[in-house]
DNA sequence: TTGAAAGCGCTAACAT
DNA sequence: ATGTTAGCGCTTTCAA
């Protein structure tokens, strides 16, 4: 037997009806008489058919799939988000592609022509930002979006976004049920406005302290948790508590406390943020801020596909998650 | 200003010519006249026009995206193969799809017609097993694969594979010179083809000394690096060198070490496998063979892309690449 | 409830 | 060197 595709043509000739009749059947969407049904759903199982995606797509304007955009997919938040958004994406019918590309190709105009040549429905960033320009476009283009992790910001709707600030003040306070009397932070930029969020979490509890606030300015990176530890140490050599506004800076913070033979939680006690994987990896097994990771990937994906389907309901919401505080060793005493 | 979008045809009047020959020189495959194609260029600026990818692939039946197929996209090793692949497709015209599903769903024709649906051009796995049906179906329909890491087998060519067997032969003879006497290996699933390579150098260094082979079958998970890692301090209490088939383990052994109290490297020296990054993060950091992950990725996206535009040359060949001993902490005396 | 036919936007013979 | 035209496989009016 020949591996000759089959088309919707062969299975209209096939079962004795027009193309149209396959289509609606295909489709749902127009009655067809439940003989005509069973006879054509028949002669599709025969057939082995599966409908072409591409030529679908074309007649449709619509390729059932949506994009994960991001400049850096090593971050190691990615692949637990991925999964979440692949799966959802999945049993709702899309597929999902990966785009690694930096923030200045996302202003570029072509860019996003490339992409709706694709008929690529809508995409999830996390990291980037968009500018006025380039959001226009998408908006011309009627090209939905979502945002989530770094990429949300308080402007812009359409985004799944966790309680930044209350997971700080959680952290915080937890430091200071445990005895801390010397509190600092390590934030993330200035400019991600969750690194805000965290940061104004953190300084809400400490003001309502008699500690005076420390604040150093991370980048969110390994390497930035262990160089702003050090100076840390160095500043504020009785500093016995530090909150850092994500799990890579404490765990990067580890080998600047191992340089300094302070041990943790006994000299410092160390909170992260985020809940990845890692802090139970290292040693001591890092205290952290876990966000629901998941559910971002599920409601990201679940709103984004919602407003693929109905474009008229112009304003998307925010979604607030509720983050959870996990005590491990880095705050045991 | 309406975002009407423009077609070929569009060009085509615009510039004077036929449709056939904005076709021709977009594709360049045909000659075309310096003049004409001087006006097409200048019209196609003017109208930022850009190709309907959708439409292209359905007249060549090509999609131009491959797909990167894996059970589980939080495989540590994963994030900087997608990077390293992503890349190469992009600059050669490739869009990455992530396919993320089972083993079992993979020997399922269905699953492969919805891929042929969307002319994928190929793909890459790293993980799973086809079946001879499935293999076969593939072969069919002509869809190109190359195969990397754990789906390397000496039974199926076109893959990229590293040299796993001189590999761990480095790893223990690494062990040796630094002055062990008694090292065991803990082996990744013996199913699996580079398992078995790294548990035959090991053997084969082995076999060279008067010491007895000691190896404990692992999974190739942080846990039963753990795990076989107490048993083995169990059984055998006087180890005092231990090659893991790769860095999970190596790293999931850590726990145990600390449980027993034994120090790393001056009680048991340790080497684990792969080159994650988590090597260097954790403490002590981890001394590995290193595999060229970059070039895996870059090297099997290239050789995919070839067989998908030269689907003559028939027989793929298999690519072998050279690891490389990364001497750290956990070996240091 | 069903069919005929005109697209969707591009490619690739075949002509010229 | 360029134009005509018939697809690629499916959807969707419009009629019947």
């Amino acid at each position: 037997m020949s591996r000759k595709k089959v088309t919707i043509r062969d299975i209209a000739r096939e079962s004795g009806v027009s193309v149209a009749t396959v289509s609606r059947y295909l489709n749902k969407n127009s009655y067809t008489s439940p003989e005509t049904e069973k006879k054509i759903q028949k002669v599709m199982e025969r057939f082995q058919y599966t409908p072409n995606a591409i030529a679908r797509g074309l007649a449709k304007q619509k390729s059932n799939t949506i994009a994960f955009v991001t400049p850096d997919i090593t971050n190691p938040f990615f692949p637990e988000l991925v999964n979440s958004i692949e799966k959802v994406a999945k049993a709702k019918g899309y597929s999902l592609l990966l785009i690694n590309t930096n923030e200045q190709e996302l202003q570029n105009l072509d860019f996003w022509n490339h992409f709706q040549s694709k008929y690529i429905d809508g995409f999830i960033m996390a990291e980037s930002e968009l500018n006025e320009k380039a959001r226009r476009y998408l908006d011309e283009m009627e090209i939905p979006f979502v945002r989530i992790d770094r990429a949300v910001h308080p402007e812009h709707s359409n985004s799944v976004h966790v309680d930044n600030f209350e997971g700080a003040r959680l952290a915080v306070r937890h430091l200071l049920e445990i005895g801390c009397k010397k509190v600092a932070h390590i934030s993330g930029p200035n400019s991600l406005y969750p690194a805000q969020e965290r940061l104004m979490g953190y300084q809400n509890v400490i003001s309502n302290t008699k500690m005076t606030s420390i604040v150093l300015e991370g980048d969110f990176t390994l390497e930035s948790g262990t160089a702003q530890t050090e100076k840390l140490l160095q500043e504020h050599p009785d500093v016995d508590g530090i909150f850092y506004a994500n799990d890579l800076m404490a765990i990067g913070a580890l080998k600047a406390f191992r340089a300094h033979q302070k041990s943790v939680p006994e000299d410092i006690a160390i909170m992260g943020f985020d809940g990845i994987r890692l802090t139970e990896i290292v040693h001591p097994e890092i205290s952290t801020i876990k966000q629901p990771i998941d559910k971002i990937g599920e409601t990201a994906t679940n709103q984004l596909i919602h407003f693929i389907e109905n474009p008229d309901e112009v304003c998307g919401e925010n979604v607030l998650l509720k983050v959870e505080l996990v005590e491990r060793e880095s705050t045991r005493r």
